[in-house]
DNA sequence: AAGTGGTCTAGACCACAAA
DNA sequence: TTGTGGTCTAGACCACTTG
């Protein structure tokens, strides 16, 4: 009962085998059984390394099909998506935030497509900004269901609704976009740049189920880089 | 012998308790051999919806340890990282390649911080342009290792680097970071936007173990969004 | 020292998709 | 129809860490 070959070996040398192109882009691979026997292991061993790598976009599997190096490598970078708060903290600095608006409003056209709201509800409008060792970091423009959280019942003045919601809430889908714009002279001013300058922004809804939770705008500060290794 | 619950069913059972605070951020959760009784399938497919909630951020996991609700929730957002050929494609519009330099230079500061360079030899520096439909798409500002990939040997001038070196090339480590950038006035020009317009950029270095291989800079025309689900 | 997750095995059956 | 991956099981041993 050998216990030695285990699934990180197996990813290590189909991955060798793929980079040194002795499984060709495209190719067809010989079965996880063939593998298991070849590499002295069970088959669920190959399987597990097998699926490593079709996971990361290495190998392209299909029932019957069988497994196939993928023809156009396909890199997955992921991002981690936290707290603003904590985002500061990493940075070894601290963190600050002001509310500078809470009010009932009917959300602009672009808002309420992303939300796919129809009607003329109003929603509650958040304007925030978050701070860096005194300085501005980011600037939060946000739209909340306001059936979800009542403007009456929860305050956002020392807790962003950032952290709030994170904390609180529970999501199950939403989107996600990463874009340059030019700063507005609202958010220039908020955030101490001069009207134009370029910056970072991420756009962000999030729904439960189909409910829509929030929309909301982060503008980040001149120079602010989100960093990932690949 | 049953077969008849899957690690699906006991991920989303897992997760209706995380969400419904049954189990608390932070609290400590069952061992996978209680789950596993109490679910009525073996320890192995506990295990592996445990883990694929750990993966996904909502479970910390620790031998002896135990495994414990997040306390604070990070959510993973994946981006893909493609050919730009490949992305321009998927809009449905048609790609263009066009090299307007390549020459060879010694590389700059930040660069050679970037790629762990010391001393001054030269490098291959390639730029050009992406075009979507005929429109400007994308400037592409690339440093290649000369002993890797030499002038003399691979002409960029039809087949574009980013291409190239991804379908050639393999690589085991590097950086990628996203930032918004004021166009200077060679992008502008290029890309047919105002100098000092807000452009999306992406930064990224990749290296094969510790061999620098490439340090580029992608310039997005302005209004281009990067997008994800979550 | 002991508890808990991490992994491997051998075997079995199932689901899907290609032939 | 049939080949291939997808998954489940029961049992075992190991590795890490905490008490």
């Amino acid at each position: 009962m050998e216990s030695g070959v285990s699934w990180q070996l197996v990813r290590a040398e189909a991955l060798r085998r793929i980079r040194t192109r002795e499984w060709q882009p495209g190719a067809r691979i010989p079965h996880e059984a063939d593998l298991a026997i070849e590499l002295g292991c069970a088959r669920a061993t190959v399987n597990r390394a097998l699926r490593a790598l079709a996971d990361a976009g290495y190998l392209v599997r299909r029932r019957k099909g069988g497994t196939h190096v993928a023809a156009t490598p396909v890199r997955k970078a992921t991002f981690e998506i936290t707290i603003i708060r904590q985002d500061v903290e990493e940075r070894g600095q601290e963190h600050g935030y002001r509310l500078l608006e809470d009010r009932s409003a009917a959300p602009p056209a672009a808002v309420k497509h992303a939300l796919k709201l129809a009607g003329d509800k109003p929603w509650r409008q958040l304007r925030a900004l978050h701070l860096a060792d005194d300085s501005s970091f980011c600037f939060e423009d946000r739209w909340v269901n306001p059936a979800i959280v009542p403007q009456e019942q929860i305050s956002f003045e020392t807790v962003s609704a950032n952290e709030w919601l994170v904390r609180n809430l529970v999501y199950t889908g939403g989107e996600l976009a990463f874009y340059a714009a030019p700063a507005d002279p609202v958010s220039a001013a908020r955030l101490g740049c001069a009207p134009g300058a370029a910056l970072f922004a991420i756009d962000r809804t999030t729904f439960l189920e189909d409910e829509p939770i929030t929309a909301v705008t982060l503008s980040y500060v001149p120079g602010y880089r989100m960093k990932t290794v690949l």
